[in-house]
DNA sequence: AAGAAGGATTGATAAATGTCAAGCGGTTGT
DNA sequence: ACAACCGCTTGACATTTATCAATCCTTCTT
């Protein structure tokens, strides 16, 4: 249940065994259902979650009413809605189990705390949000250029995660490369008839 | 001089007065010519900037080899390459004076012994990455969703930064929306016809 | 002041992608 | 098992935007 986050703070941090002694027995445990979401919009920033098992897609609407996915996310890796977290105001994203997901919990009482209290727990906290921010320069690098064909793009996904482009269902990975389901469909028969 | 530094630290973060009586002497202080680079891809993250007067962009190079404006620096903000600063790499960005420019710089020496003696400087950084953390995402959000036209993301931008539409030249404005030069000079002209 | 260079406009055309509509499987629930 | 539904594919067409080329207009240089 808990090997899994502990390799991660153990391999990407510098908090200590015995840190994470403390930090382990906090944490709460969540099943979630496909099709149900973790977080919605106007929920409170009450926690930062880490994913053992599944695949979360966090999605907002856009100007035009329409559901638009910006991230996926897979096992082994802390999510939430930074943004809220940061500023400690309410959600923004809704954040919704694309299969049914196994969730540990930190809460944000808790995280304050240890930031307190272990001074490498903080340094990791502040690395994980930098990490997310050099994520979110490259997302917005990545979207679109003028001329950048979409085809571009979807080879870069497969190339970077070429385990998630089975699981992910076509309408929410068309929607994080921003294009049209239909347009996916067809840049992926395409990519076929050219490999022959 | 230091007034615009100065009132953007005693506005914007917890840093006293007294404190800045510490960091303003540190400043250094540099001209930059139009069309200069202030900052090059291969740079050692050595310093962040405060643009005291005049306008920079920052650019990339995209997967054809072609300039992309990624982003649009006005007076009163600190800059610089922040993901170089992050993680201590060398610079991936370049950044070019559109004006000519008066900037402040600040070592990352010396942040770096601020953030140790100054607790309260510590978190103004913070903050401070956290604002761009949160832009970026904002950034990512705004380039392109299916079917959002370039006409859409040209108006966000004027009503977002009304006075930078004379000063940035349509080239780099264009590259920045993710458009051609050319349709962006269709798309101003169009309104103008709209609007009768 | 004349010429050169670069930026901005305009027009014609082509390419990429969205839109709409229909049909095809496979899955789910009763 | 059957029907209903959902996601994916395919086709025809419309729209947006890029591309290419020509010209105009500033600004800068000499």
């Amino acid at each position: 249940m808990y090997s899994e986050v502990k390799k991660v703070f153990l391999q990407k941090t510098e908090v200590s065994e015995k840190d994470l002694n403390k930090i382990i027995p906090v944490l709460e445990h969540r099943s979630v259902k496909r099709k149900k979401n973790i977080l919605d919009a106007g929920d409170e920033p009450d926690y930062m979650y880490f994913l053992n098992k599944g695949l979360f897609r966090a999605y907002t609407y856009d100007y035009k009413g329409d559901e638009q996915t910006t991230d996926l996310i897979s096992e082994g890796h802390w999510f939430g809605d930074f943004k809220s977290f940061i500023s400690r105001r309410k959600a923004t994203l809704y954040i919704e189990a694309l299969e049914d997901c196994e969730v540990l919990l930190l809460s944000t009482k808790h995280i304050d705390r240890f930031c307190e209290e272990i001074p490498k727990f903080e340094l990791a906290l502040r690395q994980t949000i930098e990490y997310y921010f050099v994520k979110s320069l490259d997302t917005a690098k990545r979207i679109k250029y003028p001329g950048c064909p979409a085809q571009e793009r979807y080879d870069e996904f497969t190339r970077k995660y070429p385990s998630l482009e089975k699981r992910v269902p076509s309408i929410y990975l068309a929607s994080y490369l921003g294009i049209k389901p239909e347009t996916l469909s067809r840049l992926r028969h395409a990519i076929g008839a050219e490999k022959k």
